[in-house]
RNA sequence: ACAGCAGGCCGCCUUAUCGUCCCGAACUUGCUUCGGGAAGGAAAGUCCGGACACCAUAGGGAAGCAUAGCGGCUAACGGCCGUCGUCCCGAACUCGUUUCGGGAUAGGACAAGUGCAACAGAAAGAAUGUACAGGUAAUGCUGUAGUGAAAUCAGGUAAACUCUAUGCGGUGAAAUGCCACGUAAACCUGUGCUCGAGGGUACCCGCCCGAUGCAGGAGGGUAGGCAGAUUGAGCGUGCGGGCAACCGUACGCCUAGAUAAAUGAUAAGGUACCGAACUAGCUUCGGUAACAGAACCCGGCUUAUAGGCCUGCUUUUUUU
RNA sequence: CGGGAUGUAGCGCAGCCUGGUAGCGUACACGUCUGGGGGGCGUGGGGUCGCAAGUUCAAAUCUUGUCAUCCCGA
């Protein structure tokens, strides 16, 4: 990418998205952006979860049980399924009513698990070609703590990038 | 001031970063940018009542269900308000089943029929009798004692069947209307076509629909979108009417609309409460952040709820 | 969202309709038969009848409310 694209793209999230964030190191010199690489990757990579990602279709579902394979980290254990003729990843959150009755408990769960999916994602970017429907279930029978359950979704994640890569060989 | 009871109200706040859904605008049409909005008093339980939709604009019979002093409110109600009766609690005095205050109340009919009443008791509804006293021509004829919740009296009991009065047609947003996609107006068996199978959400009658039909079997296809659906018996304030529930009127406001199901996650600070420590301060440290998540929409009821605030009544103590 | 059922001894159930004594099996304790175990026989203990209110002289039973669990339809 030539330089002057960098440095509008910085500019946009940096200091047209957050007025209030101030970084006397960027302001100097931009050109030394490259040693915050790490940071500067956080800001470029997509975060978004909109609809289209998510798995609604009952049919894949079900077939996604019957077909797919699995891993689990406890607490969170991940259904997945290659697929063809779809765009992006597809991804579904569910939290068993047996371990948890109360409606609000199930819904906290479930949205920090959406959560460390969103932004953990770029993670099977990496791998090029290959697209998955993944279903992640909560078998945890107490209220996790969010730190828990983002190490288990990395890992997760990390687990399904290496198995695919190895597979691409 | 403290405590108790009753009723009503509120029910964490601020900032930052990264996101979700809906609406509007802009253009470079990207799911981009900008602007605006996004859970509750119970959204819960699904216990009542409506609105709305379709089925004969909904008929007759029988059955079933619900309600139950009287009056009012309401779109309607099994809800709410007022009031009478009955029962319970407290206080006062003129001690009366009075007056005042508070609470509870499914509160029609046993003068139509049927049923039920353990134990005790002579006897519990066509069954008669013990002791004492009274009375008679004579007799349980009368009273008291005794049993029991109730003992001859128009007996008690209907949250016993039942009767009376009043109300209720059925099915519920998976209703219903439209669009798109897909085999298949496919196969096998039975039955029927005006002398009519079957259907219209229990039953009978009636009425209507009804032939490429209906019932069963085996094996398949689809399971998407839009409307319904978010402006309404709407909310707030003032004034007027009413004991009150509530009603009228003027002005202002627009306040979630998801559908594998949005309204969040993380961090910092504050606030409130609880606990501990001592330097006894509105310090320090630690912990906790109630119950709970819209699913067509309203009016109630019921249940869950940390903490805080307000009003009224009562008791005790202190000061004037 | 709609419909239905069940809560009684540690466990599994009856009794409720038609109100007055809470029972059966199993488990538990003790005794006995046996050299001992198993098993048989006998005796005994154990119950806020899910909770709350009401009707009644009297409620596991009737009525209402409520809580919990389970099942069915889509």
């Amino acid at each position: 990418m030539p330089r002057e694209e960098w440095q509008t793209l910085i500019r946009k999230t940096i200091f047209t998205k957050n007025n209030n964030l101030y970084f006397p190191f960027f302001q100097r010199d931009l050109a030394s952006a490259k040693f915050c690489g790490v940071f500067l990757y956080i800001y470029t990579v997509n975060q978004k979860f909109p609809k289209k990602e998510k798995l609604k279709s009952a049919k894949t579902i079900e077939n996604l049980f019957l077909e797919g394979k699995t891993h689990s980290k406890f607490p969170v254990k991940l259904f997945f399924l290659q697929k063809e003729n779809i765009e992006t990843n597809l991804a579904a959150f569910a939290v068993p009513k047996r371990n948890f009755k109360s409606a609000v408990d199930r819904n906290r769960v479930k949205r920090q698990l959406r959560e460390a999916y969103r932004l953990n994602k770029h993670i099977l970017e990496e791998i090029r070609g290959k697209k998955f429907v993944m279903l992640f279930l909560f078998m945890g029978k107490v209220k996790p703590h969010y730190i828990q359950l983002e190490e288990a979704m990395v890992k997760l994640l990390k687990k399904l990038r290496d198995e695919m890569s190895q597979d691409k060989d």
